[in-house]
DNA sequence: CGCATATATCGATACTTGTCAATATAGAAG
DNA sequence: CTTCTATATTGACAAGTATCGATATATGCG
């Protein structure tokens, strides 16, 4: 399907899963935490948690440090800001304004007719 | 996998495809736009410009209103807020605060340890 | 070294989804 | 009513993906 290639799509697909949601959101409340300590939020086995935590990695979403036997991983300020960018750009627009019609917005591909 | 079932992941789920995304571009920029606009926008074939505009549609992303033979899509404004609201919730939180380590930050699950 | 724990990878499977061709429905116009 | 255009639905298929069990790797400890 080749969805993935935009890096702004992969961001979103990234985050459009209830687990990885929920991981993104303990991350966004508690700081850097634990991989161990997704199994319990997300209700997943732990080859599961590792595979989301994978895809959130490899979508730039998370960075992860290792600390002795633990990894924690952590949100990147730049996934944050891409992600707030993006929601910023998503707006109704001119949408209601045209909602009284007679207007420019009422004759579909004009440029073809 | 009933991964669908909560509002805000189907949100995210609905804006998480290139078409979509781009559904939704078009639709912020230019207001209601008629649905036989975006099989240029997008390059595909007019029943998944239909599928899309469905799964808009479904998500809360978009409302429909007829005019004449044409159908006018337009973002709705609580979807809109919706999203951003979301997306606000996602920050880096106390991650790099807590990169100094030495902190609480260190210990996972220590409720079981 | 050997053992224990934490995390990642592999392989298989079931489910979801994006896509299009064909067809159906809806409205406008003759 | 017939025809034309726009949109929606149906059916089928290919590709993606979320999940888990089994296993591998890594780190710390004794």
């Amino acid at each position: 399907m080749k969805r993935a290639v935009d890096p702004e799509v992969r961001l979103l697909q990234a985050v459009a899963d209830p687990t990885r949601l929920a991981i993104l959101r303990q991350l966004s409340v508690e700081g850097p935490v634990c991989a161990c300590d997704f199994t319990a939020c997300c209700d997943v086995a732990q080859p599961t948690v590792s595979h989301h935590l994978r895809v959130l990695r490899e979508a730039g979403w998370v960075d992860a440090e290792r600390r002795g036997t633990w990894v924690f991983y952590a949100i990147r300020p730049e996934a944050a800001e891409r992600f707030h960018a993006l929601a910023g750009g998503i707006v109704p627009g001119a949408a209601r304004r045209a909602a009284e019609l007679g207007g420019a917005a009422t004759a579909p591909h004009r440029d073809r007719a």
